[in-house]
DNA sequence: CTCGCTGTTTGCGGATTTCGCAGAACTGGT
DNA sequence: ACCAGTTCTGCGAAATCCGCAAACAGCGAG
């Protein structure tokens, strides 16, 4: 019935090993989890029928190996829209300077609900944070407010978006 | 069987008028449709019958809306990863200055597969894209040789990503 | 080499969910 | 009041999801 695919299958599975771990604690990937994430980033709602013949595995391999990398962490599926959209009328980036430890900003920005991105980088900014706000008052009270008023924050600057252009999830289809 | 159900939908209903659209072209959503979204932005794979139990509508009313609101590109269902999990070592955000059409250079961004996220701002960038790399090497290449190829760029910086502390997709959820 | 342990895969029923459709209900315009 | 367009509902049929027990593979210990 599908025997092309077990065929492939076992060809992929060789070299498929135990799930491991990496010293940053990462589960590591192999193949076919990753052929997993990728059918899933095509669409988050595909049977697990579908993508076990996509990757050659049964409904029920596929469905424990989804479970495991959302229990995990690994992945989560969501929707996902333009905030313009849903009524989120200011956004903007800001690049923050820090003198201290960076890190400790970095997790007071991340318990802001308003904060939907937090990244640190090097370069001229510190770290990089994503505001969603409902109007021009809400995100000047959180940057003036909040964020400036963090210990350690030395400066801080804005851009605030004006129209989003791409927003993509498919990391490994290309 | 769920008649407490059926009275609050009913009052909700009262102010769920008709799908109109802004001056964009972007779809006006009303606040059933609002927390359909919600729900599939704590699971994308909710049942359709759970989201409408939550909502107050049939299981066939949320699975046409849902429908809808993927068909317009409103809201997408996918998976969604931490790239450097999935093997891709190397991101980094580029602000962009661009001279002329700002437009044209956006969309050229949003043609090159390593560019997830592009955006239009004020302040002192034009552009903010986020370039997802394999490696060194590959990041490189994409900002030396082809953003800044394009005719009407006239200066980046890049901030490297050291470590993704915080990435969301709970609007509304607050 | 074999035993036993652990984690993964498979193959099933039964329960749930999805799907398509036809009729009812609601809205806005004439 | 009527009509056209859209949305909602209520089904039955098909597909999917879920849990479980058995088969299987890797691996270290004896």
């Amino acid at each position: 019935m599908h025997s092309e695919v077990v065929a492939s299958r076992s060809a992929e599975q060789r070299d498929s090993s135990r799930e491991s771990r990496n010293g940053n604690g990462t589960p590591q990937l192999d193949a076919v989890s990753l052929a997993i994430i990728q059918q899933l980033q095509e669409d988050g709602r595909r049977p697990y029928a579908a993508i076990g013949k996509a990757v050659g595995l049964s409904e029920a391999a596929v469905r424990q190996r989804v479970q495991k990398l959302l229990d995990q962490g690994v992945m989560q599926i969501v929707a996902v829209t333009d905030p313009l959209t849903v009524g989120f009328r200011r956004q903007a980036m800001v690049g923050i300077n820090v003198e201290g430890d960076v890190e400790a900003i970095a997790d007071a920005l991340t318990d802001m609900s308003e904060v939907e991105y937090v990244v640190m980088t090097a370069g001229s900014f510190d770290i990089l944070a994503e505001i969603v706000c409902e109007d021009d008052d809400h995100l000047l009270d959180v940057i003036n407010k909040r964020i400036r008023a963090l210990p350690g924050v030395r400066s801080t600057e804005s851009f605030v978006y004006l129209k989003l252009k791409k927003q993509t999830y498919m990391w490994g289809t290309r």
